[in-house]
DNA sequence: ATGCCGGATAATATCCGA
């Protein structure tokens, strides 16, 4: 199976891009974060046309998640029971099942600075997320949580710790975030750059960042062991990043070994 | 060369992103 996200950075405005990578990469399912697409205007078509099915989440002007998957797509829940919002729940958050593996994508609240309302939330919402996956885990379907995390977890996943003294990302108390989540049993599915050490995920359009490789890995696979026993190599495919109207973040591909049931599989 | 911000809308300015 080859599991894949991304986060788009709009749907409308990657559509080319996004059906000429499905149609190179061609993953069995694909999580995709800041769609920024209004309800019902996800381009279903569009990917239906190379074998996709969708389930999406909208909000609207801001974030958007998607499950895009050519091996089967049901029990799909929109949320988490808990979930936060500001004040009401945001699209952050889309599962369902594909071919036996339980498929979350998220797209975690930034957080904007360490004084803002925004940070508590991120906060909480990644608390009452952990709370949400522990009743998943129970099932024992294996589970991969995929998405737009919005924390470096180590300062290796910034280009430079230092510039990021004060800001979000990088603190304790989200790093402790994700290591409550791996507490669960999830563990971090680490890919590999295509180019130099660091697998970052994220570089921001400004200043060149991206051709000085000044980047983040804040795109993360959070997979239980069921998954990762599996998993025979991951990547950044970084050549998304490049040339022409890219999203400012590069999608992490996953192979694994995980057998693909026979029936709603296409062609 | 990968090549120096871009997406959204209530739009010709402002918010958001990390």
């Amino acid at each position: 199976m080859r599991l894949a996200t991304w986060n788009v950075n709009s749907v409308k405005a990657r559509l080319p891009r996004l059906l000429d990578w499905l149609a190179a990469t061609r993953p069995d399912v694909l999580c995709l974060q800041e769609t920024k697409c209004p309800d019902g205007a996800f381009p279903v078509a569009e990917v239906g046309e190379l074998g996709y099915s969708v389930a999406s989440h909208s909000d609207g002007r801001w974030n958007g998640v998607a499950v895009l998957s050519r091996i089967g797509l049901t029990d799909v829940m929109v949320g988490f029971p808990g979930e936060p919002g500001f004040p009401e729940p945001e699209a952050r958050a889309i599962s369902a099942t594909c071919a036996g593996l339980r498929v979350w994508s998220v797209y975690v609240p930034n957080g904007r600075s360490l004084d803002s309302p925004h940070y508590e939330y991120k906060l909480a919402w990644l608390a009452a997320l952990r709370e949400a996956l522990r009743d998943q885990l129970r099932s024992g379907m294996p589970l991969a949580v995929c998405g737009d995390f919005n924390v470096a977890p180590t300062d290796a996943d910034v280009w430079d710790p230092t510039l990021f003294i004060g800001s979000t990302h990088v603190t304790e108390l989200e790093r402790q975030a994700l290591a409550d989540l791996r507490a669960l049993g999830l563990l971090d599915v680490i890919p590999r750059p295509m180019k130099g050490p660091h697998p970052f995920t994220y570089w921001d359009y400004r200043a060149g960042m991206f051709h000085q490789n000044k980047g983040m890995r804040i795109d993360l696979v959070y997979a239980s062991s069921s998954f990762t026993d599996a998993v025979q190599s991951a990547y950044v495919d970084r050549e998304a990043r490049k040339g022409k109207g890219p999203s400012d973040h590069a999608p992490i591909v996953v192979d694994a070994e995980l057998a693909v049931p026979v029936g709603p599989r296409e062609a």
